[in-house]
RNA sequence: GCGCCUGUAGCUCAGUCUGGAUUAGAGCGCUUCCCUCCUAAGGAAGAAGUCGUAGGUUCGAAUCCUACCAGGCGCGCCA
């Protein structure tokens, strides 16, 4: 519709004497804030200089000659002050919206898989060892709504798990567990028992025996490697409860020691290129010309970096899968970082470094807008918020249904709980920090995760009180359910713009609006036993699917009932 | 000290990339109203804003530029 509207604009300009790309036109068309100032709107201030002309009289003569043209697809071209505002054929363009909305989802997961172009996301990660906390969630959420977003664009995603098992971490670990350990209580509750035994052991007095005992698992020392694999293992398992109950599946699994075998010959690589320096005893990339400090390739005692490493692995894994993308989900604070080992990429001739991202995520902070600082112990386990958030679900349900199955409940309340958490922190743009506050976070009411699950099951509702299956005809279109046809039109659009930003919180908006919306229409039009019926139920339909469409984007799972 | 990011209603945030139209929008909280009506996890209405401050660019600035103020994060052997 946007493309008939810049037609027409172009050929009427022509006819003014001004000649206007079609792309340069485009970015001048408009959405009006409001429909009552129609469905398109081209603003004529910039030609002012040009037509020594007020801006509203050009409008009138741009319209003038628009009305000379056949118009089939408006209703109207009006102009209100300097704008010339466009009004759709509203019918058409409802049975046109709401006929494409109801059919869309046969074109989402087709099975062309193999040659699809793919996008590495690098995402979640989680430290072995440590609590699986906010930060991973964001995380964790993000890359798998990105990975959906680009999957319904027609890319093949490849969700990778890049797990932190490696470095001086480990040795703080291992030294602490056998200074403070207990076996007995590591099988209890593996993650919590490690980390109070590495804060204990995260102190100055500890460092050299800590670095000794990871230089000890870089040269494979047997008990080292013993006791890491055991932490490793017990890890993982508790990260895999997780991600079941998130639902977020991975592709792969990779893991930072893998990296390890393959760093000397890396570091040939780096020396070979020129680029390796010694300073203060470590082996470093200098990137200061380049306004990006050092980076530290190879430590003093022989040890490899997290720098080395995601080198390593971001090589093997082009090799490996050809990407179009590579995208880092990590948190922001580590900007300067990614810059950097993609800089040493581009140096090393690697040209497909330039097709890496990092997409970066604002920090949950504490009440005091502090970062949570995990190494000194202060963190938000991951388990609590899901118990808090599942328990109020629970809660809520029971008011409403107190006699509901105990399994049924379970299985209710973590879908709502789910989409609580997921939406609380996809509507928020990726790139901010935010205060984290567990009652915001559980928050049922208003711009939340239920208020979406509750319209769609309100839906679902009307549409099962009926067995109309009549071809719809569009007698009278009222102002909400116009409104309603609107934002549907604009779905794929938005999914566009998520994908060009990188940013779901534009999908979440969406469909809190579009929400909104069709809460506002069931109010004020009712569907079943109306004239309108056939065409109301169609509309019922192409909005459950459309916001069915974008929970999944985001990873949320819809509610029939509620 | 340098770099990056943020500053919009009491609180949490959209809107800023790509400057425009009336009254700068939501949610929470606060004040009212609506379940004989397709699920009240809802809807309607109201109070509440120097868009951090000061300049500049422009016909037009929350949006672009500059300076300043405040907060966050990062700046060599953590990951």
């Amino acid at each position: 519709m946007k493309a008939k509207v810049i037609n027409i604009l172009q050929k009427a300009l022509k006819e003014k004497k001004i000649k206007l790309k079609k792309e340069e036109i485009e970015k001048l068309v408009e959405v009006p804030p409001s429909i009552e100032m129609g469905d398109y709107a081209f603003p004529c201030f910039f030609l002012a200089e040009k037509l020594r002309q007020e801006p509203r009289q050009i409008a009138l003569e741009v319209r003038e000659k628009i009305r000379k043209f056949p118009l089939t697809d408006f209703d109207d071209v009006q102009t209100k002050g300097p704008y010339i505002n466009f009004f759709l054929d509203r019918k058409g363009l409802a049975r046109k919206v709401v006929w494409e909305a109801i059919t869309q989802k046969k074109n989402y997961g087709r099975s062309d898989a193999g040659k699809r172009k793919k996008i590495i996301f690098d995402m979640s990660h989680p430290n072995i060892a440590k609590p699986f906390g906010v930060g991973h969630l964001r995380s964790t959420i993000i890359g798998n709504s990105l990975a959906n977003i680009c999957e319904f664009r027609g890319f093949k995603p490849v969700k990778l798990n890049y797990l932190g098992d490696w470095g001086t971490q480990f040795g703080k670990v291992i030294f602490g567990f056998t200074k403070f350990g207990s076996e007995k209580k590591l099988h209890k509750d593996p993650i919590k028992h490690l980390f109070s035994v590495y804060v204990k052991a995260n102190k100055k007095t500890y460092e050299k025996k800590s670095r000794e005992w990871f230089k000890k698992l870089e040269q494979r020392d047997k008990k080292a490697l013993m006791l890491w694999k055991v932490f490793s293992e017990l890890s993982l398992n508790e990260f895999e409860k997780i991600y079941k109950i998130l639902g977020v599946k991975f592709d792969v699994y990779a893991r930072e020691s893998e990296a390890v075998r393959d760093s000397k010959k890396i570091i040939q690589e780096l020396k070979a290129r020129n680029l390796l320096k010694k300073s203060e005893g470590a082996q470093i990339v200098d990137l200061k010309k380049h306004n990006l400090g050092v980076c530290i390739i190879e430590k003093t005692d022989g040890t490899t970096t997290y720098a080395l490493r995601d080198i390593v692995s971001a090589i093997k894994r082009y090799k490996q899968y050809k990407f179009v993308r590579m995208v880092y989900e990590v948190g922001q604070e580590q900007k300067l970082y990614f810059k950097q080992i993609f800089k040493v990429l581009e140096l090393m001739g690697y040209k497909w470094a330039k097709n890496c991202v990092h997409v970066d995520h604002g920090l949950y902070l504490d009440k005091d807008g502090k970062k949570f600082a995990t190494r000194k112990g202060k963190t938000i386990f991951m388990e609590d918020i899901l118990d808090n958030t599942i328990s109020l679900a629970k809660k809520e349900i029971k008011k409403r249904e107190p006699k509901m199955p105990k399994t049924k409940l379970e299985e209710r309340a973590l879908k709502i709980a789910i989409a609580a958490i997921f939406y609380g922190d996809l509507k928020n743009n990726r790139s901010n920090n935010m205060v984290f506050d567990i009652k915001r976070f559980v928050a049922f009411e208003g711009d939340t995760g239920p208020y979406i699950l509750y319209s769609y099951a309100r839906a679902s509702s009307i549409l099962k009180k009926t067995t109309n299956q009549d071809k719809f005809k569009i007698l009278e279109l009222e102002e909400k359910e116009f409104e309603l046809v609107k934002k549907l039109s604009l779905f794929s659009e938005v999914v566009e713009d998520a994908l060009k930003h990188w940013n779901p919180s534009l999908i979440a908006n969406y469909s809190y609006h579009l929400a909104q919306l069709f809460n506002e229409f069931y109010h004020t039009c009712p569907v079943i036993g109306s004239k309108e019926e056939a065409f109301r139920l169609a509309l019922v339909e192409a909005f459950r699917q459309t916001l069915k469409n974008a929970m999944k984007l985001l990873g949320i799972e819809v509610l029939e009932k509620m």
